[in-house]
DNA sequence: ATCTGATCTCTGGCATACCAAATGCCATAA
DNA sequence: TTATGGCATTTGGTATGCCAGAGATCAGAT
């Protein structure tokens, strides 16, 4: 049997307690296209522009600096994601979905959302739970969310990735976000319509408290009941929003 | 006002019914190259082989006969669904996951899984929804499933996904799919285990029953229930999977 | 025999060139 | 004026080639 080389105890020097941290990775032009278009599209607010908008591959890599290979993989993962469809010798289009599919989105956000919070029940800790109630203390009787769409709708959104991370589930917390990124672009144009807002912040307390109390059952249902009452909504009053 | 050009009624000829069916589209390479590796990573059986497993562009490039080009983006898309991970300059590795990202997974499905059952309550064909339980007709008292668990197993799955497809969501179904993919890698080694097995179909044919009766609540809950039973039994026996 | 380091090799990242199909423009014929 | 056919252009698809960093290898010094 050879002589196995030691693997064990090398430590020449104590490897010096200096706080080295990986270095940088240096993150690939291909991964800079997708996060720079990934932004540009989401800012575009697609819903708003009459005419189907399209990507060029050569502009987009005279704009960014870069070849067409990189971006070309950053349109490949983007095509992953659902945000373009790239149809061969036409073009790449940024994709718009339909009220039927936003509202199919939205449902399975609540699908998701209500098992976080029934996770939530039995392993977050008291404290987190009470700190959700902070995204709104700007907001009460004296400073109505419905006078302050846009605030109260930013505060919004952060409570539920703040709810949803509480779950400590990886997985839920990807999806919903996932999601979010596809329902977000016309958010505006929905969930800040003002007669929704009054009913929110009052359901989003309930959630909390039925959390507080460790009631599974009763935190799940609110969850789900709460964002498919936004998909209701959204499937009742939506119409207009897509020609 | 200028003569509007006529766009009726402007047939020359015929248009000779010769069945003309709008040409193949020919896929890609990129999504032949995706198509092929997806497959290959999923009958490998990841969890089996001891050592990490790493793809190679070049090799890979020679096997399937195209250029690195193609296969790059193949692999672009295969990293966004999470199967693999690329590390620079060292190579690209098929992603395995934990035992708490599977359990993590399973739970996800059982959330969506339960809104599916939900939906299908307010909206599927009661001839539908019978239909579910052809998956099983093969099985009973004097066959029981635990005695052909590889067959039930692959009617297990099925009836999962017919039973999502039911509610005529196409993001459950997609989402639902995904997670499948994922899961399915050790499924063999875990929900085909007897003890289990035996458990399953009563609960199936439960849930069937609920949907039948139109109760919400009730398929609901039956739904996640036997799912997240299923998330419970590998998180408590899966421990030997995963070295 | 072991440690050091120069070098060779392997691997993904990126740039470039060329191809082919889908369009659009435009000269030309009816 | 209008319909038609062909050519130039546009756009994504694919193939290649070179680069740089991370390891592995191996010779030389201690």
């Amino acid at each position: 049997m050879p002589a196995r080389k030691q693997t064990k105890a090398p430590p020449v020097m104590a490897e010096a307690d200096i706080a080295i941290v990986r270095i940088a990775p240096e993150t690939s032009f291909k991964n800079k296209a997708y996060e720079a278009l990934k932004e540009a599209i989401l800012k575009m607010d697609i819903y708003a522009t009459p005419e189907q908008v399209m990507l060029d591959e050569r502009a987009l890599s005279e704009r960014l600096g870069v070849s067409r290979t990189p971006i070309r993989e950053a349109i490949a993962m983007l095509e992953q994601d659902g945000f373009v469809k790239t149809v061969p010798r036409r073009g790449i289009v940024v994709v718009r979905r339909t009220k039927t599919e936003i509202v199919d989105m939205i449902r399975a956000w609540a699908a998701l959302e209500s098992m976080a919070a029934r996770l939530i029940t039995t392993t977050a800790r008291k404290k987190d739970i009470t700190a959700l109630r902070d995204f709104f203390k700007d907001f009460g009787k004296d400073r109505l969310p419905q006078d302050h769409v846009e605030e109260y709708s930013k505060a919004n959104i952060a409570f539920h990735q703040a709810l949803i991370s509480l779950s400590e589930s990886p997985v839920l917390v990807d999806m919903t976000n996932d999601i979010l990124l596809h329902v977000r672009g016309y958010r505006q144009l929905t969930i800040g319509r003002k007669d929704r807002t009054a009913t929110s912040l009052p359901e989003h307390l309930a959630i909390i408290e039925a959390l507080e109390a460790r009631d599974t059952e009763l935190a799940e249902k609110r969850a789900r009941d709460h964002t498919l009452g936004l998909a209701a909504y959204v499937e009742a009053h939506g119409q207009e929003l897509f020609s």
